[in-house]
RNA sequence: CGGGGUGUAGCGCAGCCUGGCUAGCGCGCUACCUUGGGGUGGUAGAGGUCGCGUGUUCGAAUCACGUCACUCCGACCA
């Protein structure tokens, strides 16, 4: 049942919580393992997963956490479709961009629908040509509803599922100024959220991927099992993705190869490692060529990428530069193709293809790349004389690698993306022929900021961020019940009778309790209860007969043991 | 999308290679007894279109082909 304040009681032989023993074999990681394990969830399809009634309870707690910080904002909350006309996403040219992932079907009359990952298109639809004046801006529209995404891939239980709950937020603004203020805002408001719930997190630089715009930052929350690598800065507090960090130009002490200009023969020497030993050369005065095929809507090319002989491509950087909907290895079929001798690659005298050059490389001296001819390479190349779109950031910031803010060591972690804002532009505005009246009577595309938080994804990321080996770690903003009172012998009638009395007057209290009054022995409840992880338990047994009961902490699983008449005072404390 | 694997009771699995008794085991479930501070012990039970389809065969969970689902590694992923 639940009572008015927002928290929940229950008697455990009435919830339905169908805990096991097992997990199920292909959840490797904490929280999916103790989500199942603990009836929190259960899963109904690849990427679907239900929620019962305490994973349902622990997903209003987060969502109520976020809809509260929203609205403090000023943010109105609503609700949008999940199905949504194609028409509009092809006015916004994301429906052929968006690629597998976008759910496209149709309805009896043929007419094609999608069912919405994002929703940028439709909340541009809900305020064109109603919102038609600067005066009636800025304007920000969210909603905590149902997305699909149609993973290649889902895994990790509820951490990419297919079908999922995001909080998607839309802001409307007369300029760019205003934009960035209400990105300020979010920025401030999102690191409340998840500081009340609890989790250690850090706001990163990142690529705006598929949504667009120009700034963007995701919350990461660090955890071992992130999917996301994360640069971070040992001094200072720059952070960033790895798909859009940015590093100090990268130096060396080793002495250059210094040569003028030439071709030498290096047969057979196809890697970096078997041209730097033939030259004793460092890595450092290497040219390493990536080579990939780029994938447009209407056609497809072989692209190379430069980039120093120690250093990798980072692949959304290069794909940004080329600006290609993705990019996939090219076969040796492919490079033959079109004249590219795989091993002998340089940027000097390529002509064949199209060639990006990493932004550090520019203007570098006494280098040793590919000569584009079967078993020889150049020395003593200078990087002049390229054209300068030729030149863009494509090198993978590595650990060890300097800071561009301060220049101290950066470190490379794991992190799970619970958040993630965007300023946007004028990108969908302009696309959707959406715009207002400004000062001057001119009609001007509206600048937007989108703003997204993971909800259903969060329920993982707090077990993820809080478990030990024996289950749940809850923390008392999240838990489904605060407290579990632990009848050690139901049969024992001064046992039950007590705790039903303590239950029923935390009640009153309205503090959410969970009272396991079932005919069960008490290792089998203990485990129970350390699997679920409610953050207290009372465990009335034996000792209640001399006038003791006992207080657990899960998070240490340490027992206190305090007289019967002062539980109820010392657990109201605890719990309030 | 590339490469593997699996599908037999609610869950976890054996049986399949080498076709043939009534398809088993552990956990869970039901009833009774037992026990009552760390998933107690016992007795008796219930529960299965062997993913689906076609084929081979006297006979298919077992072999072949097809199909669907789930899943693992990788690629991908607001």
């Amino acid at each position: 049942m639940r009572i008015p304040n927002g928290s929940e009681v229950m008697k455990f032989s009435k919830l339905y919580a169908p805990t096991t023993k097992d997990a199920p074999k292909d959840a490797t990681l904490p929280s999916h393992q103790f989500l199942v394990r603990g009836g929190f969830i259960s899963q109904v399809g690849s990427g679907l997963y239900n929620f019962l009634p305490m994973g349902k309870i622990v997903f209003d707690k987060i969502k109520d956490v976020v809809k509260q910080e929203m609205d403090e904002t000023g943010a109105q909350e609503i609700q949008m479709d999940v199905v949504t006309p194609a028409d509009l996403w092809k006015e916004s040219g994301r429906y052929d961009v968006f690629g597998k992932e976008l759910c496209r079907f149709k309805d009896r009359k043929e007419n094609e629908f999608v069912l919405g990952p994002t929703h940028e298109e439709v909340v541009v639809d809900i305020v064109r040509n109603r919102i038609n004046s600067y005066k009636q801006l800025p304007l920000h529209l969210y909603q905590i509803t149902t997305k699909f995404r149609d993973e290649a891939r889902p895994r990790f239980g509820l951490l990419r599922c297919r079908e999922f709950t995001m909080k998607d937020g839309y802001s409307f603004h007369e300029d760019e100024v205003c934009m960035k203020k209400e990105f300020d805002v979010m920025e401030k408001t999102y690191t409340k959220i998840f500081t009340k719930l609890g989790l250690d997190f850090r706001a990163v630089d990142a690529d705006s991927g598929a949504i667009g715009g120009s700034g963007s930052k995701e919350f990461m929350v660090l955890a071992q099992n992130g999917e996301d690598d994360i640069v971070v800065c040992q001094s200072c507090s720059y952070a960033a993705n790895v798909e859009a960090a940015k590093r100090a130009p990268k130096t060396t002490s080793v002495e250059a190869p210094v040569a003028s200009f030439s071709k030498f023969k290096t047969p057979d020497m196809k890697t970096i490692a078997d041209v730097c030993h033939f030259f004793k050369a460092d890595a450092f005065y290497s040219i390493k060529a990536v080579v990939k095929k780029a994938i447009y809507v209407d056609k497809e090319e072989v692209i190379v990428f430069f980039v120093r002989g120690n250093d990798e491509l980072q692949e959304v950087k290069a794909l940004n530069a080329c600006g290609a909907l993705d990019l996939a290895d090219a076969s040796a079929e492919e490079l033959e193709k079109v004249g590219l001798k795989a091993g002998f690659i340089g940027p000097v005298g390529l002509e064949c293809v199209k060639f990006y050059i990493d932004l550090e490389l520019k203007e570098a001296k006494n280098l040793i790349c590919g000569a584009n001819e079967v078993d020889y390479h150049y020395v003593g190349v200078e990087m002049f004389n390229f054209k300068e779109e030729r030149y863009a950031d494509l090198a993978s910031v590595q650990a060890g690698d300097c800071c561009g803010c301060c220049g101290a060591s950066m470190y490379v972690t794991k992190g799970i993306e619970v958040g993630h804002i965007f300023q946007l532009g004028q990108k969908y505005a302009k696309a959707m022929g959406a715009t207002f009246l400004d000062k001057n009577g001119k009609a001007q595309p509206f600048y937007m900021g989108c703003y997204g938080i993971g909800v259903s994804r969060l329920v993982a990321v707090m077990i993820e961020a809080s478990h030990d080996e024996k289950g749940c770690v809850w923390n008392k903003q999240t838990a489904p019940y605060l407290l579990d009172i632990i009848v050690s012998n139901v049969k024992d009638e001064a046992q039950s009778a007590y705790a039903e009395e303590i239950y029923t007057a935390l009640k009153k209290e309205r503090l959410s309790v969970l009272l396991d009054d079932r005919n069960e022995r008490f290792g089998f409840k203990m485990k129970d209860y350390e699997l679920i992880g409610l953050p207290y338990a009372l465990i009335v047994g034996k000792e209640l007969e001399e006038g003791f009961v006992e207080i657990v902490e899960r998070k240490t699983l340490e027992k206190s043991i305090v007289k019967k008449e002062d539980a109820f005072s010392k657990l109201k404390e605890l719990l309030s």
